[in-house]
RNA sequence: GAGGGUGUAGCUCAGCUGGUUAGAGCGCUUGACUGUGGAUCAAGAGGUCGGGAGUUCAAAUCUCCUCUCCCUCCCCA
């Protein structure tokens, strides 16, 4: 009847999440925790909104992309200059909130300090397959110590974590921040410029080896330099041989043999902790965000599905200093649980779970009505999640329309028959096989058809 | 931020170079079937053709703007 309506409409790059969905993200989520808490982190929260200042200055170019939001109150009349008109802003990643933390609470948390983090975050980018505005992050980060041990666990706990969601093919690419600033120095290029290499090598995968040159050449990198840089590149082997022929190269570049050193270290570390090479192996080339890692890099790719990188992370040891103006070294990990849950939905990883509910009870007619709520809460007591039919006058075949198409596994009928004979009926809505037992026996029953599938 | 594609019923789509009441399959509702579902048959409901403006006697169809989703680049999870 003409009533104004607002057209529903989901914001540009944010999912609503409907029950069969949210079982899956569940059930991805909670294997992440239990790994988490396996290796020795605790659970961490902060708001979604920040003061625009403790965001800004961390992301570089990238910071345009942080969603601001405007100061309350302003006078449309008389507005402020634009770079005034906003003091909060949504969180843009997890890791600068922690640093925050930290900074403000050093002296109540016992370093080193190990957290895990599961919550949304936002970029204000343009949409994509698998990229979001809206997204969660799980964090793991391990705060207050240098030691390649808190690397060495990062990566044991991501390699975990995807063997323990049942991964089996996937590659954790290593490498380090001060190796690629030893390339640049070895190859005689200005520091101004190292982050030119790193960002045109970055792109091997990509562009193949004539695109690096390319690459290198359109970004002022001399031929005398991109002639020492190739080589490198080319470098394959086990993690032991590519760190030895790197190790030559970078031998009088005193960061670079800092980076070999530290990658070296860890490792050794990874051999004892039991990571295979074929799950975690050294890439010269793999660059990453430049902006505040300063150690060992890594990121967690498939093959199969090509989606990006499903995991990240890396050795930030200034960025809480940004906070306190002294450095406290932090080193951990971010995975993307959107790319993961789409790349497990692609290769069909997740059990089709439609919902939570276990058991429906489907009473006959209005007659049993009290005897069928007595029921019901008996299944409850007994811990099964169980859902009631409500309308008593639809027909039988309506009521079990309804429970097969929810995907509820196990129906329960009673009607004025089961009453007096003080049975009930339990239909398997899967093989729609029925069968008529005790009401002693009923709890019994059921569970042992739930236990089955 | 740059470039390209897309948008028709709840879902997947058809609709030729603009021409009467916009279609199909699946799904949904009702009935054949007053103690049992995804089968068959019959009937039925459901569309501002993403939104807005324009050209035209006439627009789902042509033009412009805008939004959505998708794909490259960029960057990331």
């Amino acid at each position: 009847m003409g009533r104004d309506v607002v057209k529903p409409k989901g914001a540009r790059g944010t999912r609503d999440f409907l029950p069969d969905q949210m079982i899956r993200r569940q059930m991805v989520i909670n294997t992440i925790k239990t790994v988490f808490e396996t290796y020795g982190y605790e659970p961490l929260e902060t708001p979604a909104i920040e003061n625009l200042e403790v965001l800004t200055g961390k992301y570089g170019d990238d910071e345009k992309l942080i969603y601001k939001i405007m100061r309350r109150g302003l006078d449309a009349n008389n507005l402020p200059p634009l770079h005034e008109m906003a003091d909060l802003a949504l969180r843009y990643d997890l890791t600068v909130p922690l640093c925050r933390v930290v900074a403000m609470y050093q002296h109540q948390l016992q370093l080193p300090f190990k957290r895990y983090q599961i919550q949304p975050v936002w970029r204000a980018e343009r949409p994509q397959k698998g990229r979001y505005r809206e997204f969660y992050q799980c964090d793991a980060d391990a705060v207050g110590t240098a030691s390649m041990l808190a690397d060495a666990e990062t990566l044991t706990l991501i390699h975990d974590v995807f063997r323990t969601l049942g991964f089996k093919q996937f590659r954790i690419r290593l490498n380090n921040r001060k190796i690629l600033t030893g390339i640049a120095e070895y190859a005689g290029v200005d520091a101004t410029k190292a982050m030119d290499v790193c960002i045109a090598i970055d792109k091997l995968d990509k562009i193949g080896m004539d695109g690096v040159i390319g690459e290198l050449q359109k970004r002022g990198i001399a031929p005398t330099a991109i002639n020492k840089i190739m080589p490198i590149l080319e470098i394959n082997g086990t993690n032991d041989q590519i760190l030895n022929d790197v190790a030559t190269l970078l031998e009088n570049t005193p960061t670079g043999s800092q980076g070999v050193a530290e990658t070296q270290e860890l490792i050794n570390y990874l051999q004892a902790l039991g990571i295979p090479e074929a799950n975690c192996g050294i890439d010269l080339y793999m660059a990453r965000g430049l902006t505040y890692y300063t150690g060992p890099i890594y990121e967690t790719i498939v093959e199969e599905p090509n989606i990006g990188s499903l995991a990240g992370g890396g050795r930030y040891d200034k960025l809480i200093g940004m906070f306190l103006g002294q450095d406290i070294p932090a080193t951990g990990m971010a995975l993307g649980i959107e790319r993961i849950i789409d790349v497990m939905t692609e290769l069909e990883m997740l059990p089709p779970a439609k919902t939570t509910v276990q058991v429906i009870v489907l009473p006959f007619n209005a007659e049993v009505q009290l005897e069928a709520l007595h029921l019901i809460q008996e299944l409850r007591t007994a811990g099964l999640n169980s859902e009631y039919y409500y309308n008593l006058n639809d027909k039988m075949g309506k009521k079990f329309k309804y429970a097969g198409n929810k995907g509820i596994p196990v129906g329960v009928v009673i009607g004025p028959d089961e009453i007096q004979q003080g049975t009930v009926g339990i239909k398997n809505l899967q093989t729609k096989q029925q069968e008529t037992v005790s009401r002693t026996k009923m709890i019994a029953v059921i569970k042992n058809m739930l236990d089955r599938d």
